[in-house]
DNA sequence: TTGCTCCTCACGTCACGTGAGGTGGC
DNA sequence: TTGCTCCTCACGTCACGTGAGGTGGC
């Protein structure tokens, strides 16, 4: 009765996709007219319109033929696992419209909140646009290699942030990048970070303290970053550790010197 | 810095795909360690991220490529588009849904919703559901071949369903579909058929006529179709085709018979 | 004869998935 | 030595799109 362009056009498939369909053994064969050309009838369109239904709600061909294939049961079954599919990429493309608002807006997009947060903090309290930007690749790296420290370590920030020394020692560090690496400020500098990093110890205990949220690989990769990014950076660090060695290790730094000189 | 499963890990795609995107120009590919390993920093999981919010909302991938390298103003009109495509998906996707829920009632998920009205009201008035069952397959076939008409027709039919004798009539052929086609009450059928199509071309002019949705091609099929589904549908066609003619053209039918036996 | 619809292979597309076979540091 | 991560081909997948070459009714 009706030839396949025909229920192609009622159906609102194209010719190709009802051919398909019938490779697949989703559609049966119609009969053909004595010139071999395919003749369908309304049952076919209706077939033809529930493929499309499910199709087009993004169900996998493989699948509908099991769907239409099977108990009455798994197919209302299937319908309802359809439907939630369906409702959860609602969800998703939701998000994704969310997402794509803000593209132009790496900490955002890149970082968990808490860490976007504490970035716009420090953009508030006045470091450079140079520092900030390398302040958030460190935090993507950090969330890289060990992600579920980086929500912890952004709230800690965040907390520290209201403490005044911090702020200003942060701005020091800040102003620093520029600095020749034997600029004499540095060791002050170190010194000031390490007398910071004892204070927060006396008051948050031991398991917190300045940066204590690297681990082994991230304080050695952040050192590495740091140093790249500015070589009075890289002094600092060094400085850093070689005053905390030196007044948490007294002894076994003597002992160590005795060793090499005996 | 990175090794690629970290950088994959730290942006939610595969590894497979970060490389794909390299083959396609997508990222830079990013210097080598020693051992040929890829190593990553910060801007590549920033470049990463801002790929997988694009791909993940639909965009393809060589039209990133092209977004991403194009002037701010073509970048801005590209976002916006992509993010009217997104609103356009998420409708369609609840249509999909409300689709999903039809998809055991061929009437709404095939039929223009005027034929499916009337084929409520069929049902209503008593008619069979081997009869309705045929209607819809008849609604389905004229909608697929003058997909113009059907709304018209729907209209026109859903009308006349207010006017008694036609519903009386309706209910007759429902019942004659298993009646032998030489039962003599198909003559008086007939009869009461042509009578209504005249009245209903009185009230409505010429335009309008018993069966008048069909043109000359819906007309023969839906005649082929009747009488397949009961000899004594396609007899009544005949019929109402023989008295029709006799009353339209009283004379010519006299002059053909002349003719013939001239 | 020309134009249109239909037919059947069969290769192309898109964004990767999935082994196949091999290398380098612990 | 073993196990793990990485590397580069290269073929497979899914739902068709797109010619290629041919047929049949007006």
């Amino acid at each position: 009765l009706l030839s396949i362009s025909q229920v192609a056009a009622a159906t609102g498939l194209t010719v190709r996709a009802v051919r398909h369909y019938h490779a697949c053994g989703l559609l049966a064969e119609p009969p053909r007219d004595r010139s071999g050309y395919r003749r369908y009838g309304a049952t076919d369109i209706i077939a033809l319109v529930r493929i499309r239904t499910l199709a087009s709600a993004g169900v996998p061909l493989a699948r509908i033929k099991t769907l239409l294939e099977g108990t009455p049961a798994e197919y209302t079954e299937s319908l309802r696992t359809v439907d939630e599919d369906l409702r959860l990429r609602i969800r998703a493309l939701e998000q994704h419209r969310r997402d794509l608002a803000q593209l132009d807006d790496p900490e955002r997009l890149c970082l968990p909140a808490a860490a976007a947060d504490v970035q716009d903090r420090l953009r508030a309290i006045g470091l450079s646009e140079r520092t900030l930007a390398h302040f958030r690749d460190g935090w993507i790296l950090v969330a890289a290699i060990s992600p579920e420290e980086i929500e912890e370590a952004a709230a800690w920030t965040y907390r520290w942030l209201d403490d005044e020394t911090y702020r200003r020692l942060l701005l020091e560090v800040d102003a620093a990048a520029d600095w020749s690496p034997e600029d004499p400020r540095l060791e002050a500098l170190a010194e000031a970070a390490v007398d910071l990093d004892e204070r927060i110890r006396a008051e948050e205990g031991d398991q917190a303290e300045f940066n204590g949220y690297q681990d082994g690989s991230s304080r050695s990769l952040l050192n590495t970053f740091n140093a790249v990014a500015s070589p009075a950076w890289g002094r600092l660090d060094e400085l850093i550790a070689q005053i905390r060695s030196g007044r948490d290790h007294p002894e076994t730094v003597a002992d160590r010197l005795r060793t090499t000189s005996g």
